[in-house]
DNA sequence: TCTGGGGTCCTAGGACCC
DNA sequence: TCTGGGGTCCTAGGACCC
């Protein structure tokens, strides 16, 4: 049996627990760049706000007092989540950590799961002050059906337990038979309409579909979905994740960019930012990608949009090598008179830092090269995010990511500890 | 005025190999 | 009349997820 954990409105519940003022209010937290709603509280669903509803449409509701719109603290929320996970770490024998505010667990083995998984939703609400719900059944796809049907009802009566348990067929398939298709996990919006013309509407009806006939006019992906559906397992836990194939560094701006200097800095910044993640993971890069666009959304502007991409003679995750292979790339592409709205790169081919043979011919010793870099991920470690970096990057950025509205990092700054006061 | 970012997997077709 | 069989790699495009 396998449970998948879910916490609530994750962003806007982190930002509740530091501050009660949020507690009981229709409440938004923005994406990058303050620019569209991707977090939403119950309170705010119901007054028809959507999932990736702009900022500006919001506006008036905040203007009224009606909403509160924050913008998004990823470093408290990677930090609530890693204490969530680490207390179902703690409790169950194999954790999947599938998102940033989900996880897959195994069931096996534990004696009266209904209780083990209130109990757990319970020590989550009193030690990290999240709410969240579990589903519990016979796959993935069950166990994420299960939970999303605990969401809606503790969405309508909050006395309802967040656990829901999909085990039994006399359990789910009421609930599959009354649950539109496009609910399924695995099911988007282009599937969807395609099983709406074949007259496949719901979620049971895909259940009782044929799964082979649907795997050749569709793919192997839905034929897995119907067979997990059935309550057969074709997914399994993955519990270590596996390393990614790929780094992409991609914001629009703050404000539109027509100067190519700015656009250098820009591109210099998000060079340092993959590079970083990439030695985190201890990883090299054979291959980078950039491109860069104008506003789609903007129909007085003439619109541009390009990408160009280098092999690295050698695969390195050197911020100075990455970062002169990409304003190559970038010079090629760009042209002046042009407002850019966006710029990204990717970093691919990815290959453990271990595995790189050593080059015979070359001057360059890439020991040296990773010593180098790794004095530097010390200081910015030590002092702060770009203390040392490349003169390229520039100092003030005229194009950074807005964040008007965003909380303090109320768990991982002393400075910005929150303050408790005796009334 | 203002519209996100970071990922993965699957498929089909072409090129190429022995 | 009938013209092999089995495979890999690469790329672009499509679809999905949170």
């Amino acid at each position: 049996m396998i449970a998948l954990l879910d916490i609530n409105n994750f962003y806007v519940s982190c930002e509740r627990v530091m501050n009660p003022a949020l507690v009981g209010r229709p409440v938004v937290v923005l994406s990058n760049n303050d620019g569209v709603a991707i977090a939403r509280s119950n309170e705010a669903k119901a007054l028809g706000i959507g999932m990736g509803q702009p900022a500006h449409e919001l506006r008036g509701l905040v203007r009224s007092g009606r909403l509160r719109m924050l913008s998004s603290n990823y470093t408290l929320y990677g930090d609530m989540s890693a204490r969530v996970m680490q207390i179902l770490a703690d409790r169950t024998p194999a954790v999947e950590v599938y998102s940033i505010d989900e996880a897959f667990f195994d069931l096996e083995g534990i004696r009266n799961p209904a209780g083990f998984c209130a109990d757990l939703v319970t020590t989550i609400g009193r030690w990290t002050g999240l709410p969240c719900c579990v589903g519990v059944g016979p796959t993935k796809t069950l166990a994420k059906l299960a939970n999303y049907a605990a969401k809606q009802a503790s969405r309508l009566d909050p006395a309802h337990t967040s656990v829901v348990d999909f085990t039994a067929r006399h359990a789910r398939d009421p609930v599959l038979d009354a649950l539109a298709v496009d609910q399924v996990w695995g099911v988007g919006p282009r599937i969807a309409a395609r099983l709406a013309k074949d007259g496949i509407l719901t979620a049971g009806q895909l259940r009782d579909a044929q799964a082979r006939r649907l795997r050749h006019q569709y793919s192997v992906v839905v034929e897995r979905t119907i067979l997990e559906l059935r309550g057969q397992a074709c997914l399994a836990l993955e519990m270590t994740p596996p390393p990614r194939k790929q780094i992409v560094c991609a914001k629009s701006f703050g404000a539109p960019v027509s100067n190519l200097g700015e656009l250098r800095q820009a591109l210099a910044h998000y060079v340092a930012i993959a590079a970083g993640k990439l030695r985190r993971q201890q990883c090299v890069a054979g291959h980078v990608q950039v491109w860069l666009a104008t506003n789609p959304f903007n129909e007085r502007i003439t619109q541009y949009s390009r990408a160009n991409s280098f092999p690295l003679p050698r695969a390195t995750a050197d911020t100075g090598v990455l970062s002169t292979l990409a304003q190559r790339a970038m010079r090629q592409i760009c042209r002046g008179g042009i407002t850019y709205h966006r710029v990204g790169l990717m970093l691919s081919e990815l290959t453990a830092e271990d595995s790189q043979p050593g080059d015979l011919f070359s001057g360059n010793d890439p020991r040296r090269q990773a010593r180098l870099m790794a004095s530097l991920d010390a200081i910015n470690t030590k002092m702060g995010r770009g203390t040392v970096r490349l003169a390229r990057e520039g100092f003030n950025h005229a194009w950074a990511t807005r964040a008007d509205r965003r909380s303090p990092a109320y768990t991982t700054q002393l400075a910005q500890l929150p303050v408790a006061r005796a009334v």
